[in-house]
This record gives structure tokens, C-alpha cells and sequence, in this order.
DNA sequence: TTAGTATACGGAGGGTGCCTCCGCTTTGCA
DNA sequence: TGCAAAGCGGAGGCACCCTCCGTATACTAA
């Protein structure tokens, strides 16, 4: 949501100082088409066809692979898309609610993150297996997230002070990791999780 | 190796009664195309084209389709036969070897087994994903491979006994998950496992 | 041994998907 | 308003998965 894309093709180290920034057309179209790959995983799996996305966003082929010159870069910008959502929604439920069920939406916002990626396993691993930086850049990003919702879930003592961000990630994350895992079930085992999370009599 | 083609199509669940058993010629070029599918994968990893693997058997297209209506179904062979192969080099190293260098020789096949697997996790991934009792299954056999060559180890005295095949499946299976192991360091720190898993003084 | 049949083989070709190329269109600056 | 520079679109090349069916071969019964 927040992926500010500024040249043409996407590279994550050129941002402070790119020549010139992209065009109207251009940004417009980047972002209908990362909205739109994200929409057309969902539905057809991770193995879902570039000319589909390029459908759904209604643009050409062409000024898809302009943006996104191999499949796996499409695959890289939804999911970095997808952890910048996550951090929007630290600071935006910081800023709207109280800070348990801050911390509540956030965990919720992540069960749904992680569920959702559970479709496209594949095609992330092989991101990662192309860009190794991506993987934990991205575990860092998250962890950082789940940190602010945290550590003000702490300092207000609605959440127990002896786990961390990375503690809390370990035991969501690896809940979400079971393929069998049904959606109804990862709610609620989240309650349970969270219900340990309080602080202990 | 001992896999037992005795169906066109490889149904492990008919194995017992199938009607007929295949014909001299279908059964030698499954296994040809068995041998030929681990040979192409190893040189050109998990995305190897049918066509590659039907040329290095030898055999048409036809053929391959004949005994693997999907590709899926090849690497699924494939690891299958692996997995035979850990079973039978416990029972090898068991019959021909002291219990301690019978227990080295079955930890170094597994470590083999592993690094090879790591090149076509995702195509291994999606076999699981179709059929997950495969997942299972395999893990089953393997731990009831090594747990061969560990209880005799055990038992004459030359491994910790407050360990069990699971345990040790754990430690060593987590190693050779490292994307960035090289065969090397997989030695050396097998090695280190090795060491660790001696009777304590 | 032989004739007959079920089984297996082979590879041309259909269908799909990734990606390239290049002529046309649009944007934004002077 | 004029004109580069940047961007757009989609036909088509190439590679791959898989199907289909005419031909060849292995088994079996006589």
C-alpha cells in the first residue's frame, strides 16, 4: 500500500536518489498492476499466468514486463507490498486504539498475512532463493512492526514484559507455517496465544 | 533403487494386487526413466524439462507420459526411490559394517540425500502439497532407517542412549535445511554431531 | 512354434506461458 | 505549442507440458 515506486524497474537500492521520478502513467500503472497481482494470486494461486495480471490490471503485456521484468519480480513487489501493509497497520492501529486491542488487530492483520502467503509458498521461496537479502530485511521489517505494537502493549501492562518481538513472531509464525491449518483454527489458536500473552497472576 | 514398478501408473496403495505384472520393456525403461529424471535433476535442478529427462533415458516423449501422466509424478519417483535408498543402505551398512562406522556411513548417505534435495525443494514442496501423506510417509521410513543403525550403535555401546532416531533426524536435518551450507561445511559439522552423539565420560 | 491380442512405444502437434521487440502514443518540460 | 524522452501495447518467438494415435513388441494360448 505504502510501495513508492520511482523507477521503472523496481530496484529496492535506488530509491534515495533516482534521476528523475516516474511518470504519471507510469506510476499509475505500477500500482494498478501490483493491486492487481495481488488480487489475481489470490485467486488463481501463485501460479497464476503474467497475462492475467496484465488483464486484471488492464494494461498490455508489454507495459507489465516494463515494470516487472521477470515473473519473480512481480512475486518479490506484492509481497514487499504486503509487509509494508503490515507496518501501516502498527502505526495505524498505535494511533487509533487502545493499546491490547492494538496489539490484538495487529496479530489479526498478521494471520491474515501469513494465510494468505501460504498460496504462493513456492514462488516466495524462489524470491528468496534470488535475493537472500529479501528474506530477512523483511523478518526485520515485520519484527519491527510487531515491536511497536508491543512494546507500547508492554509499557501499558495489558501484555506480560518477559517475551519479545522476536518471541511472539516465533510462536505465530510457526503456528501459521502448518499446511493443514484452517483459517476458522488459526483464530482460534490466536486467542489462546494471545490470552498467554496478558500478564500472569 | 528397490523401487517396484508393477503398475503403468505408480499407485503405491496397489502394489499387493495388481491384475498383471508390467512387461519386460515397460519395467526396464520406468527404471531407466527413474535413473535418467535423478541424473537430469542433479545437472539442471528441479525445473529439468520432460523432454531432457525422456532424451537422457533414451525413450520418447510418449513413454515418460505413459509412466508419469504428470511431472509432478516424476520427482515424486524420484524421491520415493530415495528414500528406498536410505533404507537399504541401513540395512547394507548394518549387515556389512561395525555398529559406530555402520552409523557414520548411514548419517553421511542421509547428509548426501539432503544437499542433493535442497536443488529441487520447491518441485518437492509441491509434491508434498498434492500428496501430503507422502511427507509423512517418507519421514516415517527415514527415521525407521536410521533408527536401525542407531539402536544397534546403541546397543553395542558406541552412541548416548538418551537419544532416539527423532531427536536425531532434528539435529541433523535442521542442519542440511541451511540454504547457504556448502558440502564442506556440512562435513565438517557432521563430523561435530558425530562427536556429540559418543557415550559422555 | 505360431497366431492373436493386450500392452507399450514414439514423436508430431496442440495449447499455454514467459518474455522480447518495436512502432505508436502520451507526458512534461522549455 | 512543439518536441524529445518515456511509456504503452500486443504480435510473435521460444520453450515447455501434455495428448493422441498409428506402429511395434511382449506375452499367452493353442
Amino acid at each position: 500500500m505504502t510501495a513508492q515506486p520511482k523507477t521503472a524497474t523496481v530496484d529496492r537500492m535506488d530509491e534515495v536518489a533516482s534521476a528523475r521520478p516516474m511518470r504519471a502513467d507510469a506510476k499509475r500503472n505500477y500500482e494498478l498492476l501490483v493491486a492487481a497481482a495481488r488480487k489475481v494470486f489470490d485467486q488463481d494461486g501463485g501460479g497464476a499466468s503474467m497475462e492475467a495480471i496484465a488483464k486484471e490490471a488492464g494494461v498490455g503485456i508489454g507495459t507489465l514486463y516494463r515494470h516487472f521484468p521477470k515473473r519473480i519480480d512481480v512475486v518479490e513487489a506484492v509481497y514487499v507490498d504486503d509487509v509494508d501493509e503490515l507496518e501501516t497497520v502498527a502505526r495505524t492501529v498505535s494511533a487509533d486504539l487502545e493499546p491490547w486491542p492494538a496489539f490484538v488487530a495487529w496479530l489479526e492483520a498478521f494471520v491474515r498475512y501469513a494465510m494468505g502467503k501460504k498460496r504462493f509458498m513456492n514462488e516466495l521461496h524462489e524470491a528468496f532463493e534470488k535475493d537472500p537479502a529479501l528474506r530477512s530485511a523483511s523478518r526485520e521489517r515485520i519484527e519491527g512492526a510487531l515491536g511497536v505494537v508491543l512494546t507500547r502493549a508492554q509499557e501499558a501492562g495489558v501484555v506480560r514484559t518477559d517475551v519479545d518481538a522476536s518471541n511472539v513472531m516465533q510462536l505465530i509464525g510457526s503456528m501459521c507455517m502448518s499446511a493443514t491449518l484452517t483459517t476458522d483454527q488459526s483464530e482460534r489458536l490466536l486467542v489462546m496465544i494471545e490470552d498467554g500473552l496478558r500478564p500472569q497472576a
